[in-house]
DNA sequence: TTGTACGCGTTATCAT
DNA sequence: ATGATAACGCGTACAA
């Protein structure tokens, strides 16, 4: 049999490029096949319902004419979109970016993109902004602004929409979460402050309404008690929020109660920053007078005045293992959710020392 | 079978729940109107051509089934994805975070979103991802990576991808930019330490093959000569990148050399927290022995020690003007391509002082 | 002012 | 092994 492929032919088609890009039609029809043939023949999962042959005719012309599928008509007859919503707090928090990055390496991978959305810790704009991400037909979210009373939550979850917390946990729910091994971190900057020769150790507390604000300071009154410290309620402090601001308050009301505490477990790095605050403005030095610890080990701790000691957190790995249960759960939404700790280190920088004598 | 639902809180209309979201169909049939005038009545142009009283049935329907539009077939049908790609370095980079929530303030009230993509400053990454991109059908770029030298750029405005530069431009290309006034800010560096009276002032330069590198040094250069100082060629020291490490091995060059400077303008915040480091090895202390100043203002620079001087770029606003002008270049392909330069401020903390005795 | 009919590009389902 | 047909949910000429 005879094709009429004449080159000229091709040469002149070469010449006009497509301005529109090529659909499976196109493909389709320069193979010579229906469009649900190239369509199978280019689907690795149906590919072997057709003619080795003709597969190979059909990926050539798709080649050919540089076919891309649309993304947008599979998703509206498969209602998948290879999406999934990342809602954060707020992206400029340093805490978040390598978290996101660890996602999207997963993602990437698996031909799935991530939607991010940033709360600002605003109930009403978390609420706006899931819904806006679900009408965007996200196949899953990973969410890591739960509070441990969070009735929207609860509410997807009965709507069964695959959800993987990440950072923060919730207790009573069961939901598939990953976070860094809080109790075991603060336990080891309590152990460190002990063995320095500290007695008397403050936490600045992160907000209740968080998991790892509760675990944390959990873990700290349990690490005092083990290592037969002071057990004077006045050393715990409250924030209501996790930032430097809201640290420097309670610094402040630390050092207004009189407590003469020689050294604090921030609840994480920002509050230790407001720490550091407070001692500029008070003229206490630290290490010599306070030793403070931070938690995460956001960058550029270790170009502060001084270098921050604080627990480290593998964010990345958090994020990129995160992604890797939702993937998962999408896949197999039957199985039963798992849930991760990843362990954490103690970095010594030099914001601890022994207390003054 | 017991389907927990609060009963009261559906009784009235929805006697049974629909588990599937509500179609537009849905929305009409409630409202006893055909789906093309519920349409109409749903959108905000094709309202007008619709009985007022139409128009409010349709729309308490919509409501009271919690109808959200399927972005999808919409996308489908208009081929528009309400989706733009952001192309970065790297999100860990604290100088892209605040930039990308200015881009997403914009987008979000235009109900358009972004995607996100990390190149690490490697070509055949980003080709990869802006092809990806793409094939999502985003309706244009905002790019953060641009090169002097950039083929791909070139050939993707070839084929009118609507694109908007940020932070960097290029040059000889007709591509809309938004970046911040670079020459400025450095004039207002050199000025400063002029002012304070340096002589003998030094350059870390940024990489030369990205604009920001060109514009700052050649700015500097410029500087010196206005202001009367040592226009010394041993005083300008090149980065191949714009990191901390390279700006440490410029800062070590530039000793080595013994120009004997007392004052260097960095290309950026990272390239200064370089020259940090070199100073913690080589005991010179700052500012009394050499002063810095860094340029982007990026966060916790005021916690360094000491605090850093730097040039202010309002990040924030680069970003919502870079998703205006893309937005505005959707909206109005034809209109000639603006570009945006951004006033900058030097702000002054306690990294520069007067050159030692 | 409202309704009809069709198509966006793909895949699922059935038939051949 | 391949083809025909319908459908995903929406928007829009065109008709009424």
């Amino acid at each position: 049999m005879s094709l009429d492929r004449p080159s000229e032919l091709q040469a002149g088609d070469a010449r006009a490029p497509r301005q529109q890009p090529a659909t499976l039609r196109d493909v389709a029809e320069a193979a010579g096949v229906h469009a649900t043939t190239a369509s199978r023949a280019l689907n690795p999962k149906a590919q072997q319902l057709v003619n080795a042959e003709t597969v190979r005719r059909v990926r050539r012309a798709a080649e050919e004419l540089g076919y891309q599928p649309n993304p947008i008509a599979r998703s509206l007859k498969t209602s998948k979109s290879s999406t999934v919503g990342l809602v954060i707090p707020d992206l400029t928090n340093p805490l978040f970016p390598p978290i996101v990055r660890g996602i999207e390496n997963v993602l990437e991978s698996a031909g799935y993109s991530a939607l991010i959305v940033n709360t600002d810790n605003d109930p009403q704009r978390e609420r706006a902004l899931i819904e806006s991400l679900r009408s965007r037909q996200v196949e899953g979210l990973i969410i890591a602004t739960a509070l441990l009373d969070h009735p929207l939550l609860q509410q997807l979850q009965q709507q069964d929409v695959k959800i993987v917390l990440i950072n923060r946990r919730i207790e009573n729910l069961r939901m598939p979460f990953v976070v860094g091994d809080d109790a075991t971190g603060i336990g080891l900057a309590v152990k460190h402050l002990a063995a320095l020769g500290h007695t008397r150790i403050a936490h600045l507390a992160g907000p209740q309404t968080t998991s790892t604000g509760v675990v944390r300071s959990r873990a700290f009154r349990h690490a005092v008690r083990d290592n037969g410290l002071e057990e004077d309620p006045a050393l715990i402090v409250e924030c209501a929020h996790w930032s430097e601001e809201d640290g420097a308050g309670a610094m402040r009301e630390l050092l207004d109660r009189g407590t003469r505490a020689t050294a604090v477990v921030a609840g994480n790095d920002l509050i230790a920053l407001g720490c550091y605050d407070v001692f500029a403005d008070r003229d206490i030095s630290c290490p010599e007078d306070v030793s403070v610890v931070g938690f995460n080990d956001m960058p550029f701790l270790d170009k502060l005045r001084p270098p921050l000691t604080t627990v480290g957190v593998p964010h990345h790995e958090l994020g990129a293992e995160a992604a890797r249960m939702l993937l998962d759960s999408i896949d197999e939404p039957e199985r039963y959710p798992r849930s991760l700790l990843l362990p954490v280190s103690l970095i010594l920088r030099d914001s601890t020392a022994a207390p003054p004598a």
